[in-house]
DNA sequence: GTCTATACTTCGATAGAC
DNA sequence: GTCTATCGAAGTATAGAC
């Protein structure tokens, strides 16, 4: 479950890049920093390394190229969505195992550095992009919070925690964990990597003891 | 303090509008619909009915108008701070009705037609603007946690609620409120306003009620 | 202070030689 | 498939008449 972050740096050696890659990594790194409109297809040939007009016999114009990343990370985030039986066996353990140990499952997740760009990417274009909206409302907003309904649900029929109304409980569990994208991504982004990502980690666990103390029986 | 939301819509009206001010709200408008880097010179002077040129003698350019919207807001924001004392007296009606109280005060705040676009503004722009994102990780973030950790302390110590760790619950509060701005401001933007304003006053009740039923004792 | 006109720059995209 | 060269559009900003 570990070594799954190290896998050659994320994709291919910088070397045995087709052209392809190269603009559509270099489009991901520029974006994701600077945002879709301040990024010229002039700044994405240089980082690439290649010339302009080499751009467009790979993507129709700079919109495809964002449209192809956008669909990769969809293909990505998809794949990697926890497998329902895992998760049960998980909560058999207790909430507490079950939360903390899917909030570090998630954060593995994000933290493969191709995809932390990307996830960049998505939080400061959602207000720009309707693509990325319709996105990060339906798999990142309501879409957790349903599933997470529904674990409470179960917990509450096993009398595992008091029967406070479900949707509540998602709601205040996972609007926690959108705040942090938003902190992480936006608030403190420049501010030293890796420590921030590691906090992260931790307040989302503390936010799991606060949230279970306040429902246990 | 209800009819401080009339004062004849916002500012002046239309027709005594000085240039400068017309500039002003044009590129209010427009900034908070599509953001600053997608929005040019030609429309904003289109917008508020003047010719590109005379913009320059109003601002010395594109970023000067950005620079005195958001002065504009950290006035207006720090203007209608809670003054400390109608917070003690909200206190002493237990802490249920302090904090509906002081939901409601803040929102009324937001309500405000023009102030509510330069919301919408600072949170799509907190990414790629520093003097923006700095505001609002004092002033959005780190001031009203700190100052709710110094509420809850006081709670703490009157025995009004459980000696639960005062940071993690100011933490657990505002976290909330600063995921309904993403929520409204960025998420859900474009779906009939109104109603999504009311539905946010709601949430940060029912998210109140959540927490006090948490810690009460 | 506003207008017309325009300078200057940068941008996205294309054509055609290799 | 990559390069050079370039086009037309759009962008910011300025000059000068009124």
């Amino acid at each position: 479950m570990k070594n799954k972050k190290i896998k050659a740096s994320n994709s291919q050696n910088e070397a045995k890049k087709t052209t392809k890659e190269k603009i559509f990594d270099a489009s991901v790194d520029l974006f994701s920093k600077k945002g879709f409109s301040d990024v010229s297809v002039r700044e994405i040939a240089k980082e690439a390394g290649i010339r302009e007009g080499s751009i467009y016999n790979h993507y129709k114009n700079k919109e495809a190229i964002l449209d192809a990343i956008i669909n990769y990370f969809k293909s990505e985030f998809n794949k990697s969505s926890l497998p329902e039986e895992e998760g049960a066996n998980l909560m058999d353990q207790g909430p507490e195992v079950f939360f903390v140990g899917g909030a570090k499952m998630f954060m593995d997740r994000i933290n493969i550095p191709q995809m932390e760009k990307i996830w960049r990417l998505v939080c400061i274009e959602t207000y720009r992009n309707e693509k990325i909206r319709e996105f990060f409302n339906k798999e990142i907003l309501e879409e957790p919070i349903a599933g997470l309904e529904n674990i409470f649900k179960i917990m509450i029929e096993k009398k595992m925690i008091k029967p406070v109304d479900p949707r509540t409980l998602a709601y205040e569990y996972w609007s926690f964990a959108i705040f942090l994208f938003f902190e992480y991504f936006i608030l403190k982004y420049h501010e030293d990597f890796d420590s921030y990502m590691n906090q992260g980690l931790e307040k989302m666990i503390e936010h799991t003891r606060f949230m279970l103390d306040a429902v246990k029986i």
